[in-house]
Formats: C-alpha cells, structure tokens, sequence
DNA sequence: GCTTGTTAGTTACAAAAACAACTATTACAA
DNA sequence: TTGTAATAGTTGTTTTTGTAACTAACAAGC
C-alpha cells in the first residue's frame, strides 16, 4: 500500500470510476436490446442515434457518436440485414448512403426508448433533482475533453482506463 | 426525429454519457502508460491495484476491479514477462499465487501515479470543489448498481451502452 | 482412505474490436 | 482533360476480449 506523497485518491481516480460506472450500466442495460432484438452495443448506438435525429449518413452518426467508421458499416450491415434500417445511394454524391430506420426500426426504437427511459429513472433513482442534472452536466462537459486537434471521424474505441 | 412522448432526452441517457465520458478520458489517459511502459488498459489496472493495495492474489484483484479472471490471468502474465510484477506460490494453499511489484513495478507506479494525479486535475479543472467531490459521489454509487446478486468474480466486461 | 464438490487460476476457441489497406466517387488544380 | 488529393464507405488481418472447458489443489462427508 503505496500512497506516494499527498492526500490523491486513486481509487476516485475519474478515467476508473468513469470506466466502472460505465460498465455496470452498461451491461445491465444491454440486456434489453440483447435479448429482445439480438443487437450488438453498435448497433444499438446506431439505431438509437437513427431514431434520434432521423435520417442521417454513416458519417453523421460517427461524428456524432464517436464511433469509428468501420464499426458503424458493419452495425449498419446486420441492422439492414435484419430489417431495422434502410439504405438508399444519395444521387447528388454517390459514395454518400442515406440511412433511415424502417418501420420495424422505428418500432424497436420507440421499445427502447422506453425501456431506457425507465432504466435511466432507475439508475439515477437515489439522486435528487439537482444531482441528476448536475450529473449529466458534468458528463456532458467531460465527453468532449479531447476530441480537440485534427482528424476527425478518426472515432477509435478507447482502450479504457 | 422522433422525441415520442414525453421530456426525456435520450441524448442525456446516463449510460451513454457515461460511456462517451469514460472513453473520452480513457483515450487521453491511456496515451502514458502506452506509451511509456507499452501497457493494456487490463494490465494498468492490474499494476494500479497492486501499487494501491500491496500484495493481492488474483482473486483479490478480480472482486475489487470488477475484472473478470482471465483478463487478470493474462495481465499478470504480461506484467511478470516484463519484470513488473512477481508471483509467488502460497504455501498455506498452493492453488493461490500471491502478486506484488518488483521495484520496476513500483516506479512505473509511482510515475504513473503522478501522471493520474495531473491528469485527474486537469480534467476536473473547470469544476468547483463541490462539483468535483459530488461528481466523484455520484459515480462511486453508480459503479455498484448491478452487481446485486450470485455469481461473484465473474466480472464480465461490459458490452457497453 | 475415497468420492463429490468447490475454488484459484490457465488455456482453447469464438466473437468482437482495432487497425490498415482498399474501392469507388468527387473535388480541384495544372 | 488529366493527374493528385480527399472523402464515404468496405473489406481483410491482427489484437483483444468473452466464454467455456480445463487442471490442480483443497475441503468435507462418509
């Protein structure tokens, strides 16, 4: 047991506990879009970013989600595959494929968007209003920490923590 | 764009932010431990937990980072190759292996601590001291949502939001 | 002693992610 | 034009992870 020098916790080091809090949460809620529709967590992400702001291309989503592009064409694959997502070449600039949900997407979406409504409300349960909003706030700012120089729509995946 | 009924905003979903958050500052952080010592996210939290903690065996490691064994089998493995961690049969039960740092092991840690320290600062620099310490509150009570029942060390990694 | 069960940790194999190289299309400048 | 660069998206290959099955050591009942 190593404390170095001064009174830093790292156990309330931030990258960790940002990392656990995101995992525990993250694995309880996979399980709904899992076990009801057999989505991955992109494709879910992309589903989910589809639903929210419509029709949007491949690049749009991972600007928005951070999500590497290869990851989206493969998500983008299975949930075509599936039925939850239609593809359509745009003509004024044929390498550009615009993405909507289908039907089915849309109802799968609305189920989720429940469901995640209600897990959101669980989880931030013990939390009152002022720390709920505070909280998001705070993840808010925290997400965009780093994404500042060049290359964009580089979208790695972290190699967490 | 579809918001369905009421006023939650699915951008706001605490998982999300959570994981947007999470691998934001992972990324960034990763970069020293990488760099520096050519180390995974698995075997840095390995290292962290035994700088933190002193000699643990595996098991030990598993309950406290919530990291499933193998993960940890394989972090030791590579920490040992490297001369950071040593391994040590325990003679009471000779299934268990106790873990502590060798002195390389321990100047990583101490480096890496301090990277941590003004890494953490830099990255809470525009909150107050109160934001600071309820952020880190909030995210303590979350990491352990869901880690409810049975089945302990299982420790799965997420599949994430 | 022997079976039966449990625990610590490893290993083998399958799934998913990261990374790099690729195709097709557009942009733009000589 | 034609040649160079850039962009959207895909595909192939390598790492890393997840999952399950395994070995070795203990434990407890009989």
């Amino acid at each position: 047991m190593m404390s170095d020098d001064d009174d830093f916790d790292l156990t309330l080091f931030l990258p960790y506990l940002l990392n656990q809090a995101a995992e525990a949460s993250s694995m309880q809620f996979q399980q709904f879009y899992k076990d009801r529709y057999g989505m991955l967590r992109t494709e879910w992400r992309v589903l989910f970013h589809l639903g929210l702001y419509g029709q949007m291309t491949a690049r749009d989503i991972g600007l928005r989600a951070k999500m590497h592009k290869t990851k989206i064409s493969r998500a983008v694959q299975k949930l075509s595959e599936r039925r939850f997502v239609s593809r359509a070449r745009d003509d004024e600039d044929r390498r550009v494929e615009r993405l909507s949900l289908t039907a089915q997407g849309r109802a799968a979406y609305r189920d989720l968007y429940a469901v995640a409504q209600r897990y959101d409300a669980e989880l931030t349960a013990g939390m009152t209003q002022g720390e709920r909003h505070a909280l998001r706030q705070l993840l808010v700012k925290l997400q965009d920490r780093g994404s500042t120089s060049g290359d964009r729509n580089s979208g790695k995946t972290a190699g967490r923590t």
